[in-house]
DNA sequence: TCTGGGGTCCTAGGACCC
DNA sequence: TCTGGGGTCCTAGGACCC
């Protein structure tokens, strides 16, 4: 506990439901979920018009309770842009920031020379605030306090759009009549457990006594909650952790019950698994499988290896004897393949490279073959990492459906960048407006229409035109393949 | 509140080694 | 050959967070 409130929590206001907001000028006001999709989805982010109607994160029925909302599908390429930028300004308030998400973040201010007194951080949150609008089209809260556990409680009274500063000394006032699940760490079951005993405050927590703490909630949560309901939290911020584990995992809408198809989605996903292992640079030595079954009870299966590898193949048949060994039968919702013992990625001499490239190969062209019928043949995700690559002159293969999925982006030949309203029936329907354009129409095409294609998120925030430059091409998000946004998008602007 | 997806940390038992 | 304690690794499950 400092004696100055240095450490700074932000959290941008609603993240992914703000994002979408700022990117569809349409939809700025209105109830927004993201997420709540299939039948099966649950909401991932509501703005703030959605929660008015009782709408909240992880909620599965959303609907019923806001039917017109906007309901959308994440679009973390962009989201993780966004994050990119924001981390960014916080790095240039000290060397120590901590990302917590994609959109929250502790930051020791005194590490990075902030004088250490209330007005001085302060200032530095307030100056926080008023950049993260132009540099992220985006709002954020800011807490500020002596420790960190106080610096997020801080910035969740601030929301949204609020600074909020915990002056040293304070503290046990403001802590003292919160509830119990005010205390990060505390969940729905040690609420309980504490409610049964006669806890209910914060205070109350404090007076408890280690011992009886840890004798409800044993030894690691009871003795850190106890130091935390007291004021007590020495936990310095900390940053470039590095993660523990890579893990991927689908829930099906229907529960699955084929054996053949349950080991064909097990090998999907543990090529994702690695594929996403291979980004981040690192390789693994356990491999675990998850299976949620019909009824909602959950197993786990891991195997470690005797090394740590990154080879699709291996960690391929590793989750396929784990999943060989759990009983499935009476149906399967929920899927998922992790590695974890993650080591930095170390290149294996060329010769076992190239063996494993080869294997993998062939193994994806089995998995192709045993491929159990009645699935569609392959939609547009890419099987594996052979067919990425895709130059501007891939078309469209005629006849093949395309998922036209509900919020992301697109553009027209003739009518520009626009995003998918919905589709259906042979439809689809897009709204045609840019984050940064006045509120547009929709139109409708059929979803085989050769002028429309996918195309990448715009960012949030117009970019600068450098003088003298052409006004035609604007940069998307991503630098990937089958941008092609340009056409048109120069002349439309309304605000700036 | 019939319950997603990606993580983190903790507990507890058993194997194994010294 | 028997007994014991401590440390570490592995496995499975559970709780929590965003």
């Amino acid at each position: 506990m400092r004696g100055a409130p240095t450490i700074l929590h932000l959290g941008l206001d609603a993240f992914y439901a703000a994002a979408e907001q700022a990117s569809k000028p349409r939809l700025r006001g209105k109830p927004v979920i993201v997420g709540g999709l299939g039948p099966r989805g649950v909401v991932s982010t509501a703005s703030y018009e959605a929660r008015v109607f009782g709408v909240h994160s992880a909620m599965a029925q959303a609907r019923r309770l806001c039917p017109n909302a906007a309901y959308l599908t994440p679009r973390f390429s962009l989201y993780r842009q966004v994050s990119d930028v924001l981390m960014g300004l916080l790095a240039r308030l000290s060397p120590l920031v901590e990302p917590l998400s994609l959109d929250e973040a502790f930051v020791d201010l005194e590490a990075g020379g902030v004088e250490p007194r209330s007005e001085a951080a302060r200032a530095v949150g307030e100056r926080l605030r008023r950049d993260i609008a132009p540099a992220t089209g985006l709002s954020g809260s800011v807490g500020l306090a002596g420790s960190k556990m106080l610096a997020k409680i801080a910035s969740e009274q601030a929301k949204p759009d609020g600074l909020v500063v915990i002056e040293p000394g304070t503290e046990m006032a403001l802590l003292g009549p919160m509830s119990v699940r005010a205390i990060p760490g505390v969940g729905p079951a040690p609420a309980e457990a504490l409610r049964r005993a006669g806890i209910h405050t914060v205070a109350e927590l404090a007076e408890a006594g280690e011992a009886e703490l840890v004798r409800l909630l044993g030894k690691a949560h009871g003795a850190s909650l106890f130091a935390l309901a007291s004021g007590r939290d020495e936990r310095p911020v900390v940053a470039d952790r590095d993660a523990k584990s890579v893990s991927v995992e689908d829930t099906s809408d229907e529960d699955l019950t084929d054996r053949s198809r349950v080991q064909f989605e097990v090998a999907r996903l543990a090529d994702r698994c690695v594929e996403r292992l291979r980004e981040a640079g690192r390789s693994g030595r356990t491999v675990v499988v998850k299976v949620r079954r019909y009824d909602f009870s959950t197993l786990t299966r891991s195997e470690t290896l005797r090394g740590p590898t990154d080879d699709p193949s291996v960690v391929r048949e590793a989750a396929r004897r784990l999943i060989d060994g759990m009983e499935t039968s009476e149906g399967v919702r929920l899927l998922g393949v992790g590695v974890t013992g993650l080591a930095d990625y170390t290149q294996e001499d060329l010769f076992a490279q190239a063996a494993i490239e080869r294997e993998a190969l062939e193994e994806s062209q089995r998995a192709q073959d045993e491929a159990p019928p009645g699935r569609p043949p392959d939609h547009g995700r890419a099987p594996g990492p052979e067919s990425a690559p895709q130059g501007p002159i891939s078309e469209p293969s005629p006849g093949l459906p395309r998922d036209w999925l509900p919020g992301h982006d697109v553009v027209h030949a003739e009518y520009g960048p626009g995003w998918v309203q919905g589709s259906g029936v042979g439809r689809v329907t897009v709204r045609f407006e840019q984050p940064w354009s006045a509120p547009g129409r929709v139109r409708t095409f059929a979803v085989d229409d050769p002028a429309l294609a996918p195309a990448e998120p715009l960012p949030l925030v117009r970019p600068e035109i450098p003088p003298g430059a052409p006004a035609a091409s604007l940069p998307t998000v991503d630098l990937g393949a089958g941008g092609g946004v340009a056409a048109g998008a120069g002349g439309s602007a309304v605000g700036g």
